[in-house]
DNA sequence: AAACTTAGTGTAAAATTTACACTAATTGCA
DNA sequence: TGCAATTAGTGTAAATTTTACACTAAGTTT
Protein backbone atom coordinates (compact mmCIF):
# COMPACT_ATOMS: atom_id res chain seq x y z
CA UNK A 1 0.00 0.00 0.00
CA UNK A 2 2.72 2.39 -0.99
CA UNK A 3 1.63 5.16 -3.29
CA UNK A 4 3.36 8.30 -4.31
CA UNK A 5 1.24 11.16 -3.23
CA UNK A 6 0.78 14.30 -5.30
CA UNK A 7 1.09 17.05 -2.68
CA UNK A 8 -0.54 19.68 -4.86
CA UNK A 9 -3.98 18.26 -5.53
CA UNK A 10 -6.62 16.90 -3.21
CA UNK A 11 -10.21 15.77 -3.47
CA UNK A 12 -12.84 16.58 -0.86
CA UNK A 13 -16.14 14.75 -0.74
CA UNK A 14 -19.51 16.13 0.26
CA UNK A 15 -21.31 12.90 1.10
CA UNK A 16 -25.06 13.27 1.25
CA UNK A 17 -27.31 10.98 3.23
CA UNK A 18 -31.08 11.04 3.76
CA UNK A 19 -32.83 9.92 6.96
CA UNK A 20 -36.35 10.08 5.52
CA UNK A 21 -36.72 13.54 6.92
CA UNK A 22 -33.72 15.63 6.09
CA UNK A 23 -30.69 15.78 3.92
CA UNK A 24 -27.43 15.28 5.80
CA UNK A 25 -23.73 15.69 5.12
CA UNK A 26 -21.09 13.34 6.46
CA UNK A 27 -18.38 15.17 8.38
CA UNK A 28 -15.18 14.02 10.02
CA UNK A 29 -13.44 14.91 13.20
CA UNK A 30 -9.80 15.42 12.78
CA UNK A 31 -7.10 15.37 15.39
CA UNK A 32 -5.64 18.53 16.58
CA UNK A 33 -1.98 18.84 15.75
CA UNK A 34 0.38 20.20 18.29
CA UNK A 35 -1.81 22.82 19.85
CA UNK A 36 -4.57 22.27 22.39
CA UNK A 37 -7.71 23.16 20.58
CA UNK A 38 -11.31 22.15 20.60
CA UNK A 39 -12.35 19.37 18.29
CA UNK A 40 -12.16 20.21 14.63
CA UNK A 41 -14.51 19.28 11.87
CA UNK A 42 -13.92 18.95 8.16
CA UNK A 43 -15.01 17.26 5.00
CA UNK A 44 -13.47 13.91 4.20
CA UNK A 45 -10.74 14.20 1.60
CA UNK A 46 -7.22 13.25 0.74
CA UNK A 47 -4.37 14.06 -1.56
CA UNK A 48 -4.47 12.44 -4.95
CA UNK A 49 -2.01 9.64 -5.74
CA UNK A 50 0.25 10.23 -8.68
CA UNK A 51 -1.12 7.32 -10.65
CA UNK A 52 -4.81 7.78 -9.98
CA UNK A 53 -7.39 9.96 -11.70
CA UNK A 54 -9.39 12.53 -9.79
CA UNK A 55 -12.46 10.31 -9.90
CA UNK A 56 -10.47 7.34 -8.63
CA UNK A 57 -9.11 9.43 -5.78
CA UNK A 58 -12.60 10.44 -4.74
CA UNK A 59 -13.78 6.82 -4.95
CA UNK A 60 -10.86 5.74 -2.78
CA UNK A 61 -11.65 8.35 -0.15
CA UNK A 62 -15.23 7.11 -0.07
CA UNK A 63 -14.23 3.48 0.10
CA UNK A 64 -11.81 4.13 2.94
CA UNK A 65 -14.34 6.14 4.87
CA UNK A 66 -17.52 4.19 4.32
CA UNK A 67 -16.34 0.81 3.08
CA UNK A 68 -18.79 1.17 0.23
CA UNK A 69 -18.09 0.87 -3.48
CA UNK A 70 -19.88 1.89 -6.63
CA UNK A 71 -21.17 5.00 -4.95
CA UNK A 72 -22.68 7.76 -7.05
CA UNK A 73 -20.03 10.45 -7.31
CA UNK A 74 -19.93 13.67 -9.26
CA UNK A 75 -17.26 16.31 -9.50
CA UNK A 76 -18.71 19.76 -8.96
CA UNK A 77 -15.96 22.35 -8.66
CA UNK A 78 -12.28 23.06 -8.16
CA UNK A 79 -11.20 25.29 -5.29
CA UNK A 80 -7.85 26.99 -5.45
CA UNK A 81 -7.74 30.28 -3.67
CA UNK A 82 -4.15 31.14 -2.73
CA UNK A 83 -5.32 32.03 0.79
CA UNK A 84 -7.37 28.98 1.54
CA UNK A 85 -5.20 28.42 4.60
CA UNK A 86 -5.46 31.40 6.90
CA UNK A 87 -6.49 29.88 10.18
CA UNK A 88 -3.79 28.73 12.57
CA UNK A 89 -5.69 25.54 13.32
CA UNK A 90 -5.66 24.55 9.68
CA UNK A 91 -2.01 25.40 9.35
CA UNK A 92 -1.24 23.39 12.46
CA UNK A 93 -3.12 20.42 11.05
CA UNK A 94 -1.25 20.63 7.78
CA UNK A 95 2.05 20.69 9.60
CA UNK A 96 1.16 17.57 11.51
CA UNK A 97 -0.36 15.57 8.71
CA UNK A 98 1.08 16.61 5.43
CA UNK A 99 4.52 15.88 4.08
CA UNK A 100 4.66 19.23 2.37
CA UNK A 101 2.50 21.53 4.51
CA UNK A 102 3.67 24.61 2.68
CA UNK A 103 2.52 23.31 -0.71
CA UNK A 104 -0.39 25.08 -2.28
CA UNK A 105 -3.18 22.58 -2.68
CA UNK A 106 -5.94 22.71 -5.27
CA UNK A 107 -8.99 20.82 -4.12
CA UNK A 108 -11.46 19.23 -6.45
CA UNK A 109 -14.86 18.90 -4.86
CA UNK A 110 -17.08 15.86 -5.37
CA UNK A 111 -20.53 15.11 -4.05
CA UNK A 112 -21.80 11.61 -3.39
CA UNK A 113 -24.91 9.78 -2.17
CA UNK A 114 -24.95 6.95 0.30
CA UNK A 115 -27.61 5.26 2.36
CA UNK A 116 -27.19 6.36 5.91
CA UNK A 117 -27.84 2.86 7.21
CA UNK A 118 -25.16 1.35 5.01
CA UNK A 119 -22.36 3.39 6.49
CA UNK A 120 -19.71 1.19 8.01
CA UNK A 121 -17.15 3.59 9.34
CA UNK A 122 -13.58 2.47 8.88
CA UNK A 123 -10.51 3.78 10.51
CA UNK A 124 -8.94 5.82 7.76
CA UNK A 125 -5.82 7.85 7.32
CA UNK A 126 -7.74 11.07 7.40
CA UNK A 127 -10.65 10.63 9.77
CA UNK A 128 -10.93 9.60 13.38
CA UNK A 129 -14.66 9.89 13.70
CA UNK A 130 -17.46 10.51 11.29
CA UNK A 131 -20.91 11.85 11.93
CA UNK A 132 -23.92 13.08 10.03
CA UNK A 133 -25.14 16.64 10.22
CA UNK A 134 -28.31 18.18 8.78
CA UNK A 135 -27.38 20.45 5.86
CA UNK A 136 -28.93 23.38 7.72
CA UNK A 137 -26.75 22.76 10.77
CA UNK A 138 -23.24 22.53 9.47
CA UNK A 139 -20.68 23.62 12.09
CA UNK A 140 -17.63 25.70 11.38
CA UNK A 141 -15.31 23.52 9.30
CA UNK A 142 -11.64 23.68 8.46
CA UNK A 143 -10.15 25.48 5.50
CA UNK A 144 -12.80 26.57 3.02
CA UNK A 145 -14.94 23.51 3.66
CA UNK A 146 -18.05 25.47 4.58
CA UNK A 147 -17.88 27.10 1.19
CA UNK A 148 -17.40 23.71 -0.43
CA UNK A 149 -20.51 22.35 1.31
CA UNK A 150 -22.62 25.34 0.29
CA UNK A 151 -21.49 25.04 -3.29
CA UNK A 152 -22.22 21.31 -3.38
CA UNK A 153 -25.76 21.85 -2.11
CA UNK A 154 -26.33 24.52 -4.75
CA UNK A 155 -25.03 22.26 -7.51
CA UNK A 156 -27.10 19.34 -6.25
CA UNK A 157 -30.23 21.48 -6.43
CA UNK A 158 -29.42 22.47 -9.97
CA UNK A 159 -28.58 18.93 -11.00
CA UNK A 160 -31.77 17.69 -9.43
CA UNK A 161 -33.77 20.20 -11.41
CA UNK A 162 -32.21 19.25 -14.70
CA UNK A 163 -31.78 15.51 -14.37
CA UNK A 164 -33.24 14.24 -11.18
CA UNK A 165 -30.37 12.77 -9.23
CA UNK A 166 -30.32 11.51 -5.69
CA UNK A 167 -32.60 8.47 -5.77
CA UNK A 168 -29.67 6.47 -4.44
CA UNK A 169 -30.42 8.10 -1.11
CA UNK A 170 -33.61 6.07 -0.77
CA UNK A 171 -33.94 2.46 0.38
CA UNK A 172 -34.74 -0.22 -2.20
CA UNK A 173 -38.38 -0.06 -1.20
CA UNK A 174 -39.93 3.20 -0.28
CA UNK A 175 -43.23 5.01 0.02
CA UNK A 176 -44.28 7.90 -2.13
CA UNK A 177 -44.23 10.09 0.94
CA UNK A 178 -40.58 9.26 1.48
CA UNK A 179 -39.89 10.11 -2.11
CA UNK A 180 -41.74 13.35 -1.71
CA UNK A 181 -39.79 14.23 1.41
CA UNK A 182 -36.56 13.59 -0.50
CA UNK A 183 -37.65 15.97 -3.25
CA UNK A 184 -38.63 18.57 -0.68
CA UNK A 185 -35.32 18.23 1.18
CA UNK A 186 -33.28 18.71 -1.94
CA UNK A 187 -35.38 21.54 -3.33
CA UNK A 188 -35.91 23.08 0.10
CA UNK A 189 -39.58 23.74 -0.50
CA UNK A 190 -42.91 22.05 0.13
CA UNK A 191 -44.69 20.20 -2.65
CA UNK A 192 -48.37 19.45 -2.80
CA UNK A 193 -48.96 15.75 -2.09
CA UNK A 194 -51.72 15.21 -4.60
CA UNK A 195 -49.84 16.95 -7.38
CA UNK A 196 -46.58 15.23 -6.50
CA UNK A 197 -48.11 11.73 -6.57
CA UNK A 198 -49.86 12.44 -9.83
CA UNK A 199 -46.68 13.67 -11.47
CA UNK A 200 -44.37 10.94 -10.22
CA UNK A 201 -46.80 8.19 -11.22
CA UNK A 202 -47.26 9.77 -14.58
CA UNK A 203 -43.53 10.03 -15.23
CA UNK A 204 -43.07 6.32 -14.44
CA UNK A 205 -40.12 7.07 -12.17
CA UNK A 206 -41.36 4.41 -9.74
CA UNK A 207 -42.93 0.98 -9.95
CA UNK A 208 -45.50 -0.17 -7.38
CA UNK A 209 -44.67 -3.29 -5.37
CA UNK A 210 -47.12 -5.90 -4.08
CA UNK A 211 -46.35 -4.83 -0.57
CA UNK A 212 -47.35 -2.32 2.03
CA UNK A 213 -45.71 -0.79 5.04
CA UNK A 214 -46.14 -2.63 8.31
CA UNK A 215 -46.23 -1.46 11.89
CA UNK A 216 -46.90 2.17 11.25
CA UNK A 217 -49.21 4.35 13.28
CA UNK A 218 -51.30 5.32 10.36
CA UNK A 219 -52.70 3.85 7.20
CA UNK A 220 -49.96 1.63 5.74
CA UNK A 221 -48.52 3.09 2.56
CA UNK A 222 -47.88 1.10 -0.56
CA UNK A 223 -44.23 0.41 -1.29
CA UNK A 224 -42.52 1.29 -4.53
CA UNK A 225 -39.16 0.71 -6.12
CA UNK A 226 -37.28 2.71 -8.70
CA UNK A 227 -38.01 2.00 -12.32
CA UNK A 228 -34.63 0.96 -13.73
CA UNK B 1 6.21 40.91 -14.62
CA UNK B 2 7.96 38.18 -12.69
CA UNK B 3 5.63 35.62 -11.22
CA UNK B 4 6.32 32.30 -9.64
CA UNK B 5 4.51 29.71 -11.63
CA UNK B 6 2.78 26.71 -10.07
CA UNK B 7 3.82 23.89 -12.37
CA UNK B 8 1.04 21.57 -11.20
CA UNK B 9 -2.09 23.46 -12.05
CA UNK B 10 -3.26 25.09 -15.24
CA UNK B 11 -6.41 26.69 -16.54
CA UNK B 12 -7.73 26.15 -20.05
CA UNK B 13 -10.35 28.40 -21.56
CA UNK B 14 -13.10 27.44 -23.96
CA UNK B 15 -13.90 30.85 -25.40
CA UNK B 16 -17.23 31.00 -27.19
CA UNK B 17 -18.04 33.51 -29.91
CA UNK B 18 -21.16 33.92 -32.02
CA UNK B 19 -21.19 35.15 -35.63
CA UNK B 20 -24.96 35.51 -35.88
CA UNK B 21 -25.17 32.07 -37.38
CA UNK B 22 -23.13 29.61 -35.39
CA UNK B 23 -21.42 29.17 -32.12
CA UNK B 24 -17.63 29.15 -32.37
CA UNK B 25 -14.70 28.30 -30.16
CA UNK B 26 -11.43 30.21 -30.14
CA UNK B 27 -8.46 27.96 -30.74
CA UNK B 28 -4.75 28.63 -30.80
CA UNK B 29 -1.92 27.41 -32.93
CA UNK B 30 1.07 26.43 -30.97
CA UNK B 31 4.60 26.06 -32.16
CA UNK B 32 6.02 22.69 -32.69
CA UNK B 33 8.85 21.93 -30.35
CA UNK B 34 11.87 20.17 -31.69
CA UNK B 35 10.27 17.82 -34.09
CA UNK B 36 8.97 18.65 -37.55
CA UNK B 37 5.27 18.22 -37.30
CA UNK B 38 2.20 19.71 -38.87
CA UNK B 39 0.66 22.70 -37.17
CA UNK B 40 -0.86 21.95 -33.79
CA UNK B 41 -4.05 23.29 -32.32
CA UNK B 42 -5.07 23.67 -28.72
CA UNK B 43 -7.22 25.58 -26.30
CA UNK B 44 -5.72 28.71 -24.81
CA UNK B 45 -4.47 28.14 -21.29
CA UNK B 46 -1.58 28.65 -18.93
CA UNK B 47 -0.15 27.53 -15.66
CA UNK B 48 -1.51 29.28 -12.61
CA UNK B 49 0.71 31.73 -10.74
CA UNK B 50 1.39 30.96 -7.13
CA UNK B 51 -0.30 34.07 -5.85
CA UNK B 52 -3.36 34.09 -8.07
CA UNK B 53 -6.70 32.35 -7.72
CA UNK B 54 -8.00 29.99 -10.39
CA UNK B 55 -10.48 32.62 -11.57
CA UNK B 56 -7.75 35.25 -11.75
CA UNK B 57 -5.58 32.92 -13.78
CA UNK B 58 -8.36 32.35 -16.27
CA UNK B 59 -9.02 36.09 -16.50
CA UNK B 60 -5.34 36.68 -17.14
CA UNK B 61 -5.25 34.12 -19.93
CA UNK B 62 -8.23 35.80 -21.53
CA UNK B 63 -6.77 39.28 -21.16
CA UNK B 64 -3.47 38.20 -22.67
CA UNK B 65 -5.15 36.49 -25.56
CA UNK B 66 -7.94 38.88 -26.42
CA UNK B 67 -6.97 42.13 -24.69
CA UNK B 68 -10.45 42.19 -23.20
CA UNK B 69 -11.39 42.51 -19.54
CA UNK B 70 -14.49 41.85 -17.53
CA UNK B 71 -15.34 38.90 -19.68
CA UNK B 72 -17.99 36.46 -18.54
CA UNK B 73 -16.10 33.44 -17.21
CA UNK B 74 -17.30 30.28 -15.51
CA UNK B 75 -15.39 27.30 -14.20
CA UNK B 76 -16.91 24.09 -15.42
CA UNK B 77 -14.68 21.12 -14.59
CA UNK B 78 -11.28 19.91 -13.47
CA UNK B 79 -9.37 17.47 -15.62
CA UNK B 80 -6.69 15.33 -14.08
CA UNK B 81 -6.28 12.00 -15.73
CA UNK B 82 -2.78 10.63 -15.04
CA UNK B 83 -2.40 9.79 -18.72
CA UNK B 84 -3.50 13.07 -20.23
CA UNK B 85 -0.17 13.25 -21.99
CA UNK B 86 0.22 10.26 -24.26
CA UNK B 87 0.92 11.80 -27.63
CA UNK B 88 4.52 12.49 -28.56
CA UNK B 89 3.60 15.87 -29.97
CA UNK B 90 2.18 16.97 -26.66
CA UNK B 91 5.17 15.66 -24.80
CA UNK B 92 7.48 17.43 -27.19
CA UNK B 93 5.60 20.67 -26.66
CA UNK B 94 5.81 20.32 -22.90
CA UNK B 95 9.54 19.76 -23.11
CA UNK B 96 9.98 22.89 -25.13
CA UNK B 97 7.69 25.19 -23.20
CA UNK B 98 7.40 24.06 -19.65
CA UNK B 99 9.98 24.35 -16.93
CA UNK B 100 8.90 21.08 -15.43
CA UNK B 101 7.59 19.06 -18.37
CA UNK B 102 7.42 15.89 -16.30
CA UNK B 103 5.10 17.41 -13.73
CA UNK B 104 1.59 16.10 -13.63
CA UNK B 105 -0.73 18.97 -14.40
CA UNK B 106 -4.33 19.30 -13.27
CA UNK B 107 -6.29 21.55 -15.58
CA UNK B 108 -9.29 23.53 -14.51
CA UNK B 109 -11.59 24.29 -17.41
CA UNK B 110 -13.36 27.60 -17.82
CA UNK B 111 -15.75 28.76 -20.50
CA UNK B 112 -16.12 32.38 -21.54
CA UNK B 113 -18.11 34.55 -23.94
CA UNK B 114 -16.69 37.26 -26.13
CA UNK B 115 -17.91 39.23 -29.09
CA UNK B 116 -16.14 37.95 -32.14
CA UNK B 117 -15.66 41.44 -33.50
CA UNK B 118 -14.05 42.68 -30.31
CA UNK B 119 -11.19 40.22 -30.44
CA UNK B 120 -7.87 42.00 -30.61
CA UNK B 121 -5.35 39.24 -30.76
CA UNK B 122 -2.23 39.89 -28.75
CA UNK B 123 1.04 38.14 -28.90
CA UNK B 124 0.96 35.99 -25.81
CA UNK B 125 3.27 33.59 -24.12
CA UNK B 126 1.16 30.64 -25.10
CA UNK B 127 -0.35 31.40 -28.52
CA UNK B 128 1.12 32.35 -31.82
CA UNK B 129 -2.09 32.52 -33.77
CA UNK B 130 -5.72 32.37 -32.84
CA UNK B 131 -8.69 31.47 -34.93
CA UNK B 132 -12.37 30.72 -34.58
CA UNK B 133 -13.85 27.39 -35.38
CA UNK B 134 -17.51 26.31 -35.52
CA UNK B 135 -18.27 24.03 -32.56
CA UNK B 136 -19.22 21.26 -34.97
CA UNK B 137 -15.90 21.48 -36.75
CA UNK B 138 -13.30 21.30 -34.04
CA UNK B 139 -10.04 19.78 -35.32
CA UNK B 140 -7.90 17.35 -33.40
CA UNK B 141 -6.45 19.27 -30.48
CA UNK B 142 -3.58 18.66 -28.11
CA UNK B 143 -3.75 16.76 -24.86
CA UNK B 144 -7.37 16.13 -23.83
CA UNK B 145 -8.58 19.42 -25.22
CA UNK B 146 -11.21 17.87 -27.47
CA UNK B 147 -12.75 16.34 -24.39
CA UNK B 148 -12.58 19.69 -22.63
CA UNK B 149 -14.40 21.40 -25.50
CA UNK B 150 -17.13 18.75 -25.60
CA UNK B 151 -17.65 19.04 -21.87
CA UNK B 152 -17.83 22.83 -22.02
CA UNK B 153 -20.50 22.71 -24.69
CA UNK B 154 -22.50 20.25 -22.64
CA UNK B 155 -22.25 22.41 -19.53
CA UNK B 156 -23.14 25.54 -21.49
CA UNK B 157 -26.29 23.84 -22.75
CA UNK B 158 -27.25 22.88 -19.24
CA UNK B 159 -26.45 26.32 -17.85
CA UNK B 160 -28.45 27.92 -20.61
CA UNK B 161 -31.45 25.77 -19.76
CA UNK B 162 -31.35 26.64 -16.09
CA UNK B 163 -30.30 30.28 -16.10
CA UNK B 164 -30.05 31.62 -19.60
CA UNK B 165 -26.43 32.60 -20.06
CA UNK B 166 -24.67 33.71 -23.21
CA UNK B 167 -26.30 37.01 -24.04
CA UNK B 168 -22.85 38.57 -23.90
CA UNK B 169 -22.30 36.91 -27.28
CA UNK B 170 -24.70 39.34 -28.93
CA UNK B 171 -23.99 42.90 -30.04
CA UNK B 172 -25.44 45.78 -28.02
CA UNK B 173 -28.27 46.07 -30.53
CA UNK B 174 -29.70 43.01 -32.10
CA UNK B 175 -32.76 41.66 -33.86
CA UNK B 176 -35.04 39.04 -32.43
CA UNK B 177 -33.97 36.73 -35.22
CA UNK B 178 -30.38 37.04 -34.09
CA UNK B 179 -31.43 36.24 -30.56
CA UNK B 180 -33.37 33.26 -31.81
CA UNK B 181 -30.39 31.99 -33.78
CA UNK B 182 -28.26 32.29 -30.64
CA UNK B 183 -30.76 30.19 -28.68
CA UNK B 184 -30.87 27.64 -31.49
CA UNK B 185 -27.07 27.45 -31.71
CA UNK B 186 -26.68 26.83 -28.02
CA UNK B 187 -29.56 24.37 -27.76
CA UNK B 188 -28.76 22.77 -31.12
CA UNK B 189 -32.38 22.66 -32.17
CA UNK B 190 -34.82 24.76 -34.16
CA UNK B 191 -37.33 26.93 -32.39
CA UNK B 192 -40.59 28.20 -33.83
CA UNK B 193 -40.29 31.91 -34.66
CA UNK B 194 -43.76 32.94 -33.57
CA UNK B 195 -43.54 31.08 -30.32
CA UNK B 196 -40.01 32.29 -29.64
CA UNK B 197 -40.93 35.94 -30.17
CA UNK B 198 -44.00 35.62 -28.00
CA UNK B 199 -42.03 34.03 -25.19
CA UNK B 200 -39.06 36.37 -25.24
CA UNK B 201 -41.25 39.46 -25.35
CA UNK B 202 -43.34 38.12 -22.53
CA UNK B 203 -40.33 37.37 -20.35
CA UNK B 204 -39.08 40.95 -20.78
CA UNK B 205 -35.56 39.71 -21.55
CA UNK B 206 -35.25 42.40 -24.21
CA UNK B 207 -36.25 46.02 -24.66
CA UNK B 208 -37.27 47.40 -28.09
CA UNK B 209 -35.21 50.29 -29.46
CA UNK B 210 -36.45 53.15 -31.63
CA UNK B 211 -34.39 51.82 -34.49
CA UNK B 212 -34.50 49.35 -37.32
CA UNK B 213 -31.95 47.48 -39.32
CA UNK B 214 -30.66 49.20 -42.43
CA UNK B 215 -29.36 47.92 -45.73
CA UNK B 216 -30.71 44.44 -45.49
CA UNK B 217 -32.16 42.47 -48.37
CA UNK B 218 -35.45 41.98 -46.65
CA UNK B 219 -37.88 43.75 -44.41
CA UNK B 220 -35.77 45.61 -41.85
CA UNK B 221 -36.08 44.16 -38.40
CA UNK B 222 -36.59 46.18 -35.26
CA UNK B 223 -33.57 46.41 -33.01
CA UNK B 224 -33.59 45.42 -29.36
CA UNK B 225 -31.21 45.61 -26.46
CA UNK B 226 -30.93 43.50 -23.34
CA UNK B 227 -33.06 44.47 -20.40
CA UNK B 228 -30.52 45.08 -17.63
C1' DA C 1 -42.32 45.42 -61.80
C1' DA C 2 -40.97 41.08 -60.21
C1' DA C 3 -38.13 38.03 -57.53
C1' DC C 4 -36.23 36.94 -53.40
C1' DT C 5 -35.74 37.03 -48.58
C1' DT C 6 -36.60 37.66 -43.97
C1' DA C 7 -39.77 40.38 -40.37
C1' DG C 8 -43.81 40.19 -37.95
C1' DT C 9 -48.18 38.30 -36.45
C1' DG C 10 -52.70 35.10 -33.78
C1' DT C 11 -55.41 31.15 -32.83
C1' DA C 12 -56.18 27.21 -30.51
C1' DA C 13 -55.22 22.61 -29.04
C1' DA C 14 -52.39 20.03 -25.94
C1' DA C 15 -49.75 19.67 -21.94
C1' DT C 16 -48.30 21.05 -17.53
C1' DT C 17 -48.68 23.47 -13.26
C1' DT C 18 -51.20 25.17 -9.43
C1' DA C 19 -54.64 25.11 -5.84
C1' DC C 20 -57.71 22.88 -2.95
C1' DA C 21 -60.65 18.77 1.31
C1' DC C 22 -62.06 14.58 2.86
C1' DT C 23 -62.25 9.55 3.82
C1' DA C 24 -59.36 5.26 4.70
C1' DA C 25 -56.63 2.45 7.68
C1' DT C 26 -53.37 1.55 11.02
C1' DT C 27 -51.46 1.67 16.27
C1' DG C 28 -51.85 2.89 21.03
C1' DC C 29 -54.41 4.18 24.94
C1' DA C 30 -58.28 4.64 28.16
C1' DT D 1 -64.34 -1.46 22.31
C1' DG D 2 -64.11 3.08 20.89
C1' DC D 3 -61.54 7.09 20.24
C1' DA D 4 -57.52 9.85 19.15
C1' DA D 5 -53.86 10.68 16.36
C1' DT D 6 -51.61 10.31 12.20
C1' DT D 7 -50.48 9.73 7.63
C1' DA D 8 -52.13 7.40 2.87
C1' DG D 9 -54.66 8.13 -1.03
C1' DT D 10 -57.64 10.59 -4.16
C1' DG D 11 -60.06 14.34 -8.40
C1' DT D 12 -61.51 18.64 -10.22
C1' DA D 13 -60.67 22.59 -12.51
C1' DA D 14 -58.56 26.97 -13.25
C1' DA D 15 -54.37 29.07 -14.74
C1' DT D 16 -50.33 28.94 -17.28
C1' DT D 17 -47.16 27.30 -20.60
C1' DT D 18 -45.95 24.77 -24.65
C1' DT D 19 -46.78 23.28 -29.23
C1' DA D 20 -48.28 23.61 -33.97
C1' DC D 21 -49.45 26.12 -37.86
C1' DA D 22 -49.64 30.39 -42.86
C1' DC D 23 -49.62 34.66 -44.82
C1' DT D 24 -48.66 39.64 -45.65
C1' DA D 25 -45.13 43.44 -45.11
C1' DA D 26 -41.01 45.72 -46.52
C1' DG D 27 -36.58 46.10 -48.02
C1' DT D 28 -32.68 45.30 -52.08
C1' DT D 29 -31.42 43.72 -56.58
C1' DT D 30 -32.21 42.70 -61.33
Amino acid sequence: MNHTVNPHVSVDCVIFGFDNERLNVLLIERSAGNIPVAVQYALPGDLVWEEESLDDAASRVLKELTNLEGIYLKQFKAFGNPNRVNDFKDLDWLQSYRQQPQARVITVGYYAFIRMDELQPEASSFAEKVFWRDIHEIPLLGFDHNEIVDEAIEVLRNDFDSNKVGFELLPDKFTLSQLQTLYESILDRKLDKRNFRKKVLKESIVVPLDEKQKGVLHKPAQLFELNQ
